[in-house]
DNA sequence: GTCTTATATGACAGTCACTCTCAAAAAATA
DNA sequence: TATTTTTTGAGAGTGACTGTCATATAAGAC
């Protein structure tokens, strides 16, 4: 989980000592952090203790973790949804590309991940910080996704339709994933998604609006 | 301008002269930040330089500007957005209120601080930290319409629909912000702003994407 | 297995944003 | 003018992060 298909399935059997063990340090990292944050909560937990907790000195710590809001917000998905949307044939319409490829992707992880998940987006609901590093990932993930979209679609790299476009979308999504978090993620995370899609591609007149 | 209509305009006669000087200080220490940002960058201008070069101590800077990122993204404009909001006939579909009321409002900043909002978008395109904050700005200002909105067509505060159809247009107005700033603030930002709004009322669909 | 090389780690010192407390200065009010 | 309230500066402290260097440990050559 988190480090992708690493640790957890043994489809790595590949790697080097060195490698493991990097794999093993940053989880343990990880996995010492959200104790900490969900004993003490997120501010009153400093790197210092993370890091004793997981045995490893502060330097260390900065070594696997640029930052601390990065513990919560390492983002893993990006090259998966490139990959899935890269697959898509050329001439598919947009909104249906990111329904066959994003949706069944984050259906997937809210399934198997689904407590972590949680976790996470609780905390970036909840802690300003991370909140808004959130919002930087965002804008990452934007420019990723139109970058993709544009080549595949042949337009120039900064379309501003297009551009506008997955703003929209991310923006709408994440309004999507606070939603489902408010609800503890009782819901089917993947319909959520895929209802705001329906959404955006009728346009905002409809649907009462 | 940056706070609102005080000490730019005579229209406040009514102020003592601690509130004055306040505003002055404020102010003083927002235009030292501007030239430093602009002569060494942001990150290589310490709050000590621009508490100096305002001549006021460091404690007094985070006594106006409770972190270094608020002396760019203090942000005067919700309320403003807020109050034109409700001007708007209440069973004015929501896509045509925003319309009315909130492109004015861009447009008219746009006109009357252009240099000053340029700087600042500059500022939020470049560095990393204040783009983060931008996006927790933003979803603060999320929540907030979406209160103003619901409130205004009855739906419940905690409508999903609602919440998406803001968070995508806030979203897409971002990347038209973005836009805007890539292009050295040439373009007439009311004119893509509704263009956007076009857009996302239309659905995503048409367009061609 | 041993030697060499590349990499990972920890100790330490330093910077900077930000917080808190307290006493002095200045404006508002009586 | 005297009193009260607000604003300010000084100073000490915390915690995230950076950079450097010596040591330890895994990888690769032999």
């Amino acid at each position: 989980m988190t480090d992708m298909a690493s640790a957890t399935t043994p489809a790595a059997p590949a790697l080097g000592l060195r490698e493991r063990k990097k794999i093993r340090t940053r989880q343990g990292i990880r996995h010492a952090a959200y104790r900490l944050f969900e004993r003490q909560g997120y501010d009153a937990t400093t790197v210092e203790q993370i890091a004793a907790a997981a045995e490893v000195s502060p330097s260390t710590f900065f070594r696997y973790f640029p930052t601390k809001e990065d513990v919560v917000l390492t983002d893993e998905y990006d090259p998966l949804m490139e990959a899935a949307l890269l697959e898509r044939p050329a001439d598919e319409p947009i909104v249906d590309s990111l329904r066959q490829a994003v949706v069944p992707l984050a259906r997937q992880m809210a399934a198997g991940e689904h407590d972590e998940m949680l976790q996470r987006m609780r905390l970036v609901r909840e802690v300003p910080a991370i909140r808004a590093r959130m919002g930087e990932n965002m804008s990452v993930s934007c420019g990723l996704l139109v970058d993709v979209l544009a080549r595949r679609t042949g337009r120039p790299a900064d379309d501003l339709g297009l551009r506008i476009v997955v703003g929209a979308l991310l923006g709408g999504w994440q309004e999507t994933m606070m939603h489902w978090v408010e609800n503890d993620g009782t819901e089917d995370l993947g319909a959520l998604l895929e209802r705001t899609l329906d959404i955006l591609a009728d346009g905002l007149g409809r649907h009462a609006l």
